[in-house]
DNA sequence: TGGTAGTGCTACTATCAGTAGCAGATAGCA
DNA sequence: TGCTATCTGCTACTGATAGTAGCACTACCA
């Protein structure tokens, strides 16, 4: 497995990760039919199997059927994909990318006391 | 100028404009150097050429040098890089997304620390 | 007036995501 | 017991795009 980051994704490989995450578990009939895209099944199998080889999937065999499930959180996957962010543009320094999108206002006061809360409770150790 | 995201950047062409970013301004011959790889001095202006295209940087004229600077600030396109990520995972919330991060343990507490303050100072209401 | 230094244009190539056709295996039913 | 439906993996075509560079054009200076 090499290094994957969360840029190796299509649009339609994010769409039926997304997909995934939201149902906990599919096959790849019911990911297909949850797209509202016709889409032959080869083409879905192609795009679980794709997502498997990068590590974002694993399947199960039920009787004979695949079932899939995330191999990685949403929010893990989230996280290295901000990371890769600041590896781009702030030195890989996650603080330095925030404090600028703050200083941006990329952010509303709403968000930003939620968010604050949040550190708050980190910080404090509760789980 | 179509919408651009900063996923729409290659490898050589962050570098450049990452380059640039540090720089202030710089002339193609200035990029080329900088580089550690030899790139024919055609390839750079290339590079320079699609990433004004795509509206990261613009040129004045010096004599008959072009000097290209930034066009968008780091910070701006940093941001949009992270919104990007939170449409992708976080159904378009950044509070969802960096409370995400938070929950994950993606940023330690010194970092943490350093936010909140950067935080209580944007909503004091500070320029 | 010719060479040097600057430029833009065009193009080749590799990679990769979207798409799908096809063949092999297996379970269930006639 | 053998046929068919269903599930699968493999292989491949295609279009877009980034990395790379060749080449022709222009202007200035010795």
């Amino acid at each position: 497995m090499d290094e994957h980051n969360p840029s190796d994704l299509g649009d339609l490989e994010r769409e039926v990760l997304t997909l995934i995450w939201d149902a906990g578990q599919t096959t790849a009939d019911a990911v297909r039919e949850a797209l509202g895209r016709k889409l032959k099944e080869s083409t879905v199998r192609t795009v679980l199997r794709r997502l498997e080889d990068k590590g974002y999937l694993t399947h199960d065999i039920e009787g004979r059927t695949y079932v899939y499930k995330p191999a990685q959180s949403r929010e893990v996957v989230t996280a290295r994909a901000v990371q890769r962010v600041a590896d781009w543009f702030c030195a890989g320094s996650m603080k330095e990318l925030l404090v600028g999108m703050v200083d941006a206002r990329a952010l509303g006061k709403t968000e930003l006391d939620k968010i604050a809360a949040r550190i708050k409770r980190a910080r404090d150790g509760g789980s």
